[in-house]
This record gives structure tokens, sequence and C-alpha cells, in this order.
RNA sequence: GGCCCGUUCGUCUAUCGGUUAGGACCUCAGGUUUUCAUCCUGGAAAGAGGGGUUCGAUUCCCCUACGGGCUACCA
């Protein structure tokens, strides 16, 4: 089957990394099929729309490369569609005019702490067009300020259908006759989310576990139009990595990682902080949903080859940071030299001053297993266009000033052996056992002068790329400094 | 409170009644390396509790506990 599967955000904020799974599974659920992903904008709340937030979920996408096939279609320019459809649930007596005012209905949940329900048993005793006369209801909707509620009908088992979870009952005595249509003429988003995904031919509705509970009434309101469902999957949320609750922006914030796919005012998000768009992509399909066998490295073409809706989990997830560094890793480790230079925009200014793109690409193959994100490509390409900035003082301590003078000496008079690695290795190696230096002590001293510290990629490829000049510069300013 | 969903190593997860309960992150110990990282080998680490059903339950059922969601003219 072909499938039509939308993300359906409301612009009432920035998109967050929850948000980002839903449009991924909804994403992959389409393409699996060869079907189409829909965007559409539920913006229904205009007093909580949020200014910039639309883009941001657009640039969001965009940047993960989860590209719409459809859309955006905003349900606050569909307001035509909505007052049809209400209109014909009013003539089949499936919907009605409530004018309770808000004080009213606030009264009745106080007084029965809580209990109070706008349903079959208490509509009959509420202010609305089945207890009012025609004359008055008329009247009434004229003046305006009323909202319309949806029959729930008395005494059912709505049995609703999830994909994930199977079969589930609920009473509909327990439901409430929601609003479908508020005062000022917009729909809620239950009713705008059941009209739009009939109109749009929707198939599969994958979305957060929280509408779960909101699934009957849903399923009522197909039943009232006489339309048949599309399949519902509710995805298990992701939850904050440490103490209770789902993820937020202030727990993320606590546990100093991001929220947000791309930055949102203040908060840098995953791409701001050295994350790819594979790497996220990759760990989030994860966090909910595991493949067949052990495999966990997926970029999202074979993860739309190798999704099963079927595979996807029941319980909540936790955020864990460093498993998600770890698979941006996996991605980095893999990509093509360019294709890293690209992604790091002060890298490639950097080597450019030096090196020709042949050499770039080579000192990249250098550095490539050693990236967690893209930020260490700037701190590991640094040994190759300048001298060390500082030097690790604890290292520093432990090596002595003739050891230096002897390496100095050795490399000045064997300056043509400083272009061949291979040889400098060597007589390195013999040169050590003639001063009774040990190998490890010389390699530390040079490693200490060429890098600053005791870590980086192989010593002597270092060398061979920065040349015999800048080689013998930095042993001698090492001398100068201690 | 009510309704609904869930519960396997610290974390993400595999297991479709019979397994030494597997993998990955993390962690620890070795090895490789001039160093760090990578990589390789190995270790530690789990079925919430209680009842059933069954020759046999992590797996099926029930109860409890715990976790999560919903309970608006918000989505």
């Amino acid at each position: 089957m072909v499938e039509r599967a939308r993300f359906a955000p409301s612009p009432t904020g920035p998109l967050h990394i929850g948000g980002v799974r839903t449009a991924l599974f909804n994403y992959l659920i389409a393409k699996r099929s060869g079907g189409s992903f829909i965007l559409r904008i539920e913006d229904t709340d205009s007093k909580r729309t949020v200014a910039g937030a639309e883009n941001h979920i657009k640039d969001t996408l965009k940047w993960l490369g989860l590209n719409i096939d459809e859309g955006p279609i905003k349900q606050s320019e569909r307001k035509g569609l909505y007052k049809k459809s209400v209109e014909e649930l009013l003539k089949k007596g499936l919907a009605y005019y409530a004018f309770d005012s808000s004080a009213e209905l606030e009264s009745a949940r106080k007084e029965s702490k809580g209990e109070f329900k706008y349903n079959y048993e208490t509509r009959m005793n509420m202010v609305n067009s089945f207890t009012v006369s025609e004359e008055e209801t008329k009247s009434r909707v004229e003046r305006g300020g009323y909202v319309i509620r949806m029959v729930i009908p008395e005494k059912e088992t709505i049995r609703v259908a999830d994909e994930i979870r199977g079969s589930l009952n609920f009473n509909s005595n327990e439901i409430e006759d929601k609003v479908i249509m508020k005062s000022d003429g917009m729909p809620t988003y239950h009713f705008a989310n059941v009209v739009d995904d009939h109109d749009m031919r929707i198939t599969s509705v994958v979305r957060g576990e929280e509408w779960l509970s909101s699934l009957p009434s849903h399923v009522t309101l197909y039943n009232h139009f006489g339309w048949s469902p599309p399949k519902f999957y509710h995805l298990p949320l992701i939850l904050k990595s440490t103490g209770q609750g789902k993820l937020s922006k202030r727990d993320a914030e606590e546990q100093g990682h991001p929220v947000f796919a791309v930055q949102w005012e203040e908060s840098k998000g995953f791409k701001e902080s050295g994350y790819t768009p594979e790497g996220i992509l990759n760990y989030l399909a994860l966090l909910g949903w595991k493949g067949k066998g052990d495999r966990e490295k997926y970029s999202l073409d074979e993860l739309v080859k190798e999704f099963d809706s079927k595979d996807i989990n029941k319980s909540g997830a936790r955020f864990d940071i460093r498993k998600a560094e770890w698979i941006n890793h996996l991605h980095l480790k893999d990509f093509s030299s360019k294709k890293i230079l690209s992604l790091s925009e002060q890298a490639k200014i950097l080597l450019e001053k030096k090196y020709s793109n042949e050499v770039s690409e080579q000192i990249i193959d250098l550095i490539k297993e050693r990236l967690n994100n893209l930020f260490d490509v700037e701190k590991e390409v640094f040994v190759f266009v300048s001298q060390p900035k500082n030097y690790d003082q604890e290292a520093v301590e432990k090596i002595t000033r003739n050891t230096i003078y002897n390496i100095l000496n050795f490399c000045k008079l064997k300056e043509e052996l400083l272009s061949e690695p291979l040889l400098l290795k060597e007589s390195l190696m013999s040169f050590g056992s003639e001063n009774k230096i040990s190998f490890g002590n010389i390699m530390k001293t040079l490693r200490l002068c060429i890098v600053g510290r005791l870590s980086g990629p192989d010593l002597f490829k270092i060398i061979d790329i920065i040349g015999p000049e800048e080689t013998l510069q930095r042993i001698e300013s090492l001398i100068n400094k201690i």
C-alpha cells in the first residue's frame, strides 16, 4: 500500500527532538512504501502561535534532509472546509451548539471535584441547542460566543486500533462531548485533524503517544462522518536522560545537551553542536525502533529500506547524549574527506591558507577516525597549520632540554631525512640507542615540540605534511620556551 | 482521583514457552600503536514483586508496585 503520512506540528514553539523523531517515523513509513511525506501546520490556536516557529520547523526538516512532498498546508487557511464539515455534523444531530460560559463550566467542575464530564448524562442540564428552543439557539448563534461540541454516544465500547499497541477499548461514558469548534470560529485540534486527514487522504497517522487517549474521540468523529479511519501509530515518548518525565528544554540544558535540531533563540541545536543530520537521524531512529540483527549504523536511505513499523517499540526511551555522539562518530569516520571539509567551514579556511585541496584531503583522512563531532575537525587540523600555542605543562616537565637539543642537532644534521618519514623513524631509533635515549622518550619529546601535547595522529605523517622547515622551527620554538 | 499505555544489564535494545538471556553505549582489564584516539580480545552488569496456566515461564493470564500519557474553547 502506498502510504500518505503527514507530519503535523503546531507552531507554538520550536521543533524539538521529540518532534523530529515523529517527523522521521512519518517520513520512513511514507517512503518505505514509495508514498508521500506531507507537512501540515496546525495553527488553530492563534493565541499560542509563535512567530518564527513555522520557519524553524521548515529549517529543521530541510537541514535533516527530510524533504516534504506536499505542503506545508496551514490549517488557519482552511476555515471554509471546517465550517462546511461541522455543518454536516450539525445537520445529522451529531454535533450541537453549546452556550455555557467558561465560568459555568469551571464551577461545574469545581463542585464535582473534577468529576464533571460534559456528556450524555449532563448535557441535558447544560445550556445548548438540545436544551433551549430553536429560536433561542438561532439568536444566540447570531450573537456569537458559542462553541460546537460533538456528540459522544452513550454506553458504547469504542474499539480503536493502534498499529503499535493493537486493539484498545474505551468506554464511551468516560469520554466528553469535546468542543470541535471554538468560539473564535477556529476548529479544535481534534476536529481539524480528522477533517484534514480525511481531506488529504492520509493513510497513516503517526504521532506521539500523548494522543492515544484522544483516539476514541477521533474515531467517533470518523464514524459520525461515515469515513473509514486511517491507520494510527502512537509513538513512545522520549524521556529525559536522568530523573523522571519526558525530555524538555530545561532538562536538556541541565544535562548539557541540545534539544533542538537547529538553533532556536539562545539555544544551540545539534547542528550548531557539531552533529550531522545522518548521526542525529540514525540515533533517533534507534530510540524506539530496532532493525534486524545487531546493525546500528544506518543512513537515511538505509533506514527507508530497512524500516518496518512492526519493529517500533512500545515503551518510552531515555535520551542518551553519549550514544548519540557515538553514532555521530560512526558516520563521521566514514564520510569522504571532501564531505567533512565541506561541513567544517573553519577547518577548510585554515587548510586553504597552506595546502592544496589534495593535501587537505590527505590531512582529513589522517584525522577522520578521531572525530566525534564537527568541532573536532578544526581542533585536529590545527596542528597542521600552526605551531602549538601552548604546551601541556605536565608533559613538558617530564622532558629535558638536553634531549631536545640532541634531537634538534640530529635533525639539523640530517635535514634531508625530514622529508623521508620512514627513514627518519629508523635513524631516530638508532640515534637513540647510540646516545642511550629511549625511543619512547625521543618520540615524546618530539611530539611535544610538534603538537604541544602527547596526543594526535601519526607524528611522522604530521612531519611529512608540515615539512622540514616548519618542523625545525617548532623544535627550536619549544627550546626557547623552557 | 478517574481513564489509557507501558515495565529485560546504569542507558538503548534482542528473545515470537525450553537460550550459559544476545548486541550496542557506558565502565573495567589486556593487546596493537611513538602518544592519544581508532581497532582487537576479554570482564562486570538485567527479566519490578506476588500469584496462577504449563512437564517447563523473561515470554501467556491476573493482582500489586513503579513509570508514562490524558483528564481545556492547548496542541
